[in-house]
DNA sequence: CCTACCGATCGGTAGG
DNA sequence: CCTACCGATCGGTAGG
């Protein structure tokens, strides 16, 4: 019978990678080392070693995490009851939600995306485009016309809009970031034009 | 009566200055060393840094041209005649011209600010701030009582659509930038929901 | 004989 | 403006 791994093995794993995700965020992928994450941890480097065999492993595991759990609650969302605006306004407090509580590993997935080798960037490429789908087919619910041409354009606008708040919105700040949901998808669906 | 510099001095430093926005575009500014630069250039590492005194001082160089064309462009249009309005129109077809023409050094100037040091990088926010400012104010017009609270959060989201395009904009693709502007610009505006 | 982990150091390369 | 180098640090692995 095979022994069994240490049981707090999970724990310290994700300790190390909500960790690198923190440092790979303010310093860049390759301006964190692994003697710089180690020291983080307060263990050593070999430990860091056990638990993933490169360095590009992290980085693969902290973007990958968080665009899973952005691609459960867009496909939770998308399969409930409700019209399409009603999915696209629950989806964009959902995401904000996400994205303030996951800040590190959202800013490392926007900025470092290049910096993972082609295989694995590719399984989270796949991942983020059957997210943008979930939005694309939601606009073409709200807009039949758009269909085509203009409806992916579209859902990257929208895109935009969310993801670069990782670049100004503090979230202890004045505003919320449920304050900025509402009003991210009311000019998305409105515009600025009309009162909210 | 100093030495004047070699003629072709400008034309030299704007070449490796275009490089470096390449490289540090495609790898990153830490991914990208000064022997690449110099290999891209076909030049030695030596002749570099007879034009730039450190790694750094290229990187603030990429940024500070890019940041500062923005302005100058935002800054002819606000105080053009015309309403609000059509001058957000003007400023959002001219925007994605300039970072479509200039795509190196726009994608440089999201990714790897952090990488900057942090007199130089105030430097660069101050130019972006004013930038921000211009739209802020655009936005007060259209729309008096965003002022205050929601004009910065309003002007940062319109920035997020038009910005993040770099990502996934194709200039050479079947919908133009052109197009792309006046879909963003109509949808901050507008909304999604008004037929174009 | 296994796993979990340590201190020390490997061959190469970075900016300057 | 080049070749030849430097002090330091990189990601990754050795023995025990």
């Amino acid at each position: 019978m095979a022994r069994t791994q240490s049981p707090d093995y999970e724990d310290r794993r994700a300790a190390i990678l909500e960790e690198a995700a923190k440092l790979y965020a303010e310093r860049g992928f390759l301006g964190a080392s692994i003697a710089d994450l180690a020291a983080a941890c307060q263990v050593s480097k070999s430990l860091v070693y056990h638990y993933y065999a490169a360095k590009e492993d992290i980085l693969f595991d902290v973007m990958q995490s968080h665009v899973q759990a952005l691609l459960e609650t867009g496909e939770r969302i998308a399969s409930g009851d409700g019209g399409a605006r009603e999915k696209l306004i629950a989806l964009t407090h959902e995401f904000m939600q996400l994205y303030v509580g996951a800040a590190s590993r959202h800013k490392v997935l926007l900025n470092e995306l290049d910096r993972l080798p082609a295989d694995r960037r590719r399984i989270v490429v796949d991942i983020q485009r059957r997210l943008i789908a979930l939005v694309e087919h939601l606009l073409e619910e709200i807009r039949p016309d758009l269909a085509g041409r203009l409806s992916r354009p579209a859902a990257m606008l929208y895109f935009g809009m969310i993801n670069w708040t990782h670049t100004w919105l503090d979230p202890e700040g004045a505003v919320t970031p449920d304050e900025i949901a509402a009003l991210a998808v009311t000019i998305f669906l409105d515009g600025i034009c009309k009162p909210t």
